[in-house]
This record gives C-alpha cells, sequence and structure tokens, in this order.
DNA sequence: GTCAAGAAGATTGTTGACAATCCTACAAAA
DNA sequence: TTTTGTAGGATTGTCAACAATCTTCTTGAC
C-alpha cells in the first residue's frame, strides 16, 4: 500500500526534524509526523481537554490509519510535552499545573534572551530589520486601539515567527517552538488588558532599538524582562481563575 | 506473550517521562524505553560511529524483539538528537558540526546560568550543601594532580548530576540532561590539560560560594562563564582535529 | 576507464492479529 | 453503607507479514 496521506493539509509538525533534513528535501511530511501535527493542533487548540484520555484506535480509525503510526506520533507528542504516556494506560492530554506553567516561562525568559541577543549580534540581521520595523509599526497601531485585543496577539506571534526566521541557531528555535506550545494556552494570558499590551508593545520597540544598535546585551536585558512580565501576569490570571475553582467548588459542596 | 524484558540493567532514559509519572510508580521501565536507554548508551559512549546508520531489524534481533518498539525507541531518541531519522531511509547516528556544537553550548550556557540561579535562591539549598562542599572539595583536590584527569571528569559529572538533583524545575532538567547526552562527546574536550582544570576549579568553588550566599544573580553569571569556557575550549580542540584531518586528506590524496 | 540504466536484494512504512493488562460494573460479605 | 472480590469488556503492548521504496550490484554503452 503506497504511504496513506491524509485528506487536510497540515503544518510542520517537528521543526528540529525538519531543518535536519533540509538537505534531503521533505516536501512531504511522514504519515507519523501529519498524525503528531493533527493532534498537536487539537491539544493546544483546546479540542482535547487536559487530562483527557486519547486512545490509539479511536485516533487511527478517524485518520483510516492503523495503530503504529499513532502510537509513534503520540511518542513524540511526549516528548514535546503535549501528552503524558502512562505505562499501560495510554496517552493524557498533559495537564500543567500552575508551578510547571512557570518553570517552562522561566526556561522561555533564559532562551529567549539567548534568541534576541544572537539576532542582535548577528551581522547579517540588517537584511531582515525592514521587516521587523513595519512589525512593531503594526504592534505600536494595534496596541492603541482597546479594541483590537486578538488582533494584538496575533501581531506578536506573527512578530515571534519573524525573529525565530532570524535566528541561525535551529537546535534554539525547535526548543523555544516546542516550549511556545505547551504554554499556548497560557501565554495570551499576559496581554488581556490594553494597559498589558501598552507595556507590552514598549518592550518591542527597545528589542527592536537594541537589534537596530547591535546590542546584544540589551536585548538579552529586554526579552528576559518581557517574558517574565508575561510569565507574572499569566501565573496572576492562572491563580485567580484557581481560587474562583476552589471557592465556586466550596460553595458547591 | 508477557512485556519482553531486555536482560542487562539500564539506566531510567526519559528523565522528563520518569519524573512525570513520579505519581504512579515507574519502577519498571517500558520495553521502548529500555531499547533507547541502550541505544543512547551505544551512541554516546561511541560504540556506532557518527553517521552510522542503525537498521531496525539488526536492533530488533539482537535485542529479541520485534521492529515496533525499536521504531518507536528510535524516534525517541531523535527528538533527543542522537540520531536523525530520514524518510525511508532509517536512523543515522547524528554527527554534528562544529558550528551546531557551538549551538547546544550556548543553549547550555543560559540554562546551566538558569539552573544554578535558582539553586542559589531556593531556600531549602542549604539540605544539600553538605554534599556540595564535599564535592567542590573533592574536585580541588584532583585539580592538584596533574595525573588525575579521568577523576576530574567523573567528579565534574557527578557534581552536575547532584546540582541537578538540587533542581527543583523538572523539565529544565530533562532539557539540560537531552543537550548534555548530545555534547558528552566533546565535553570533556575542554578539561584536557591540568591548566584548564585549575580554571575549572576555581569556577567551581566560586560557584559554590555564591550559592552558599544566596546569591542568584552572581551564581547566574559564574555558570554562563564557566559553559562558555568549556564551549571554547572544545570548539579549539575540534577545530584542531579538523584541520589535522583536513592536511591528512590532502596528503594522502 | 567512466558513466548511465536496470534488476535484484535489502530496508523501511504500514497493517492486522494476538496476548497481557487495566478498567468497570456488579455482586457478595463485613 | 462501605468494602472486597470477581467476571467481562476495553485498551495497550508486541509481533509477524506484506507493500513501497531505496541501495547496490551488474551490465552495457560511450
Amino acid at each position: 500500500m503506497p504511504p496513506a496521506t491524509l485528506n487536510a493539509a497540515v503544518a510542520p509538525f517537528s521543526a528540529a526534524a525538519a531543518s535536519r533534513r533540509a538537505d534531503t528535501t521533505p516536501l512531504t511530511l511522514s504519515l507519523v509526523e501529519q498524525i503528531a501535527a493533527r493532534l498537536s493542533e487539537r491539544i493546544v487548540g483546546g479540542d482535547y481537554a487536559p487530562a483527557q484520555r486519547i486512545m490509539e484506535q479511536a485516533v487511527a480509525d478517524e485518520f483510516q490509519v492503523s495503530r503504529g503510526p499513532v502510537r509513534e506520533a503520540l511518542r513524540l507528542l511526549e516528548k514535546d510535552g503535549l501528552v503524558t504516556i502512562l505505562a499501560r494506560r495510554g496517552a493524557l492530554v498533559t495537564q500543567l499545573s500552575i508551578d510547571e506553567v512557570r518553570e517552562i516561562f522561566d526556561i522561555r525568559a533564559m532562551l529567549n534572551g539567548l534568541r534576541d541577543r544572537a539576532i542582535a549580534e548577528d551581522t547579517e540581521r540588517t537584511r531582515h530589520l525592514p521587516l521587523l520595523e513595519k512589525e512593531v509599526a503594526t504592534l505600536t497601531r494595534l496596541a492603541r486601539d482597546a479594541e483590537q485585543g486578538d488582533a494584538y496577539v496575533e501581531a506578536v506571534a506573527r512578530l515571534n515567527r519573524t525573529l525565530g526566521q532570524m535566528l541561525r541557531n535551529r537546535r534554539l528555535k525547535a526548543i523555544l517552538d516546542s516550549l511556545a506550545l505547551q504554554t499556548l494556552r497560557y501565554s495570551q494570558l499576559g496581554l488581556s488588558t490594553p494597559q498589558r499590551r501598552k507595556q507590552s508593545v514598549q518592550h518591542w520597540q527597545k528589542l527592536l532599538k537594541a537589534i537596530r544598535e547591535g546590542n546584544g546585551v540589551e536585548a538579552e536585558r529586554i526579552a528576559r524582562q518581557r517574558v517574565n512580565d508575561s510569565r507574572d501576569a499569566a501565573i496572576a490570571r492562572l491563580q485567580e481563575a484557581k481560587n474562583k475553582r476552589n471557592q465556586g467548588g466550596k460553595k458547591a459542596a
């Protein structure tokens, strides 16, 4: 049988794997990677709830493949922290505790610092600078309008993608992508108010300036500050939600 | 058939997976994890040469299992960067370019900085301090003796394991373990001369002091410096070896 | 002697089936 | 009422076999 192909188009799953094979032209994702990408979308998108069990046969039936590739895809997702595999009990959608979210943000702060410093110190950065300028300008415009919350979040994501493309260190990019995926559900919590967006856009403007001037140390400092701010805002929101849940639970009981 | 068990005892493979199941009794590694651990040992230990092809059936025959678990194990190793899987061509032992080694060391510098800062700022660090003091003392003693090169390298590895155990951030530990595994072959290059060991032991002494005093910023600074020094020494050695190879190649041709 | 084309073998990608284990529901005893 | 024990079904873990692709070797032409 020819290697089955899933109907829908899917985004590349493993940036690390994709970049490492850049020389041998992937073009078509392997079945395992396609399944992993689809499941990944669902988990990040919230179609599967945290702690929900993902059963191999169900996924296999739905995608019309056998359980083998599904098992391998789930193993990939486990390495990315999106599911947790328990022996003889299968895969569960990973549920992060508040502490774990904080831990991931701490790692991201360091590695975003490395990323932005590397970009600022890259002598070829000028090639991408115009695009960067334009995206920060868009950000600035969107931040002024209190109604443009979702658009702002999307613009920040696009800016981060651009920075990822400017980054030479492929392995760093892969790790950052993986960590970003794990906390996607929580990252946006930090940009929920116009006030926070104001502060956010200032960070980006300062980062752009540091990159423009080739000031790596400053770029790193700003990046760390920015991610730490996101972390604190996200944690505060999560803590709020948790307290509310607990109170509600007590009232019900 | 009962789940086959590989004869030899193996070290835990995936720190992330192991720690995430801490509540559900790991105790026995799954077959896939055992295979991954065995193959990992071989790759890191140099039993498989870089760029060497690892064939599924051969591994399956040797461990007396079928190809299914072997395939899953290879996928895990790919996520850890130890092998590179090419579509329809199987798994190759990853061969790192000098640039890639540098990239990994850059990431390790940042994350070791985070690790040591977190340890220094952990209020419960005093619980482990005596052991840390003892290990740095051992290091100091070994560094005096020019003959104790291997013992010194081993002692540094043990010290790093201890620091890993002091670390609360499990995900950071998992990433660090994975990166360390990938560069194990190169890390020791930095400690090859008594002079470098002298410098190394000074770093560790200063780190210990910073941890003792709870000075997280200083601990981070030292850690980054230390890894960057290792990086530069390792890169220099690799560059040397590469030049020699090229010259030898030219002479032969 | 070098290079291209084709056939044979080897290897991966995928599948369906079976065995071992786990979960659930229900019944029996304390 | 709560706990314990026990079937039955459901799910994972593993395997062996087949199809598609890749690699290598041979053959032939220039």
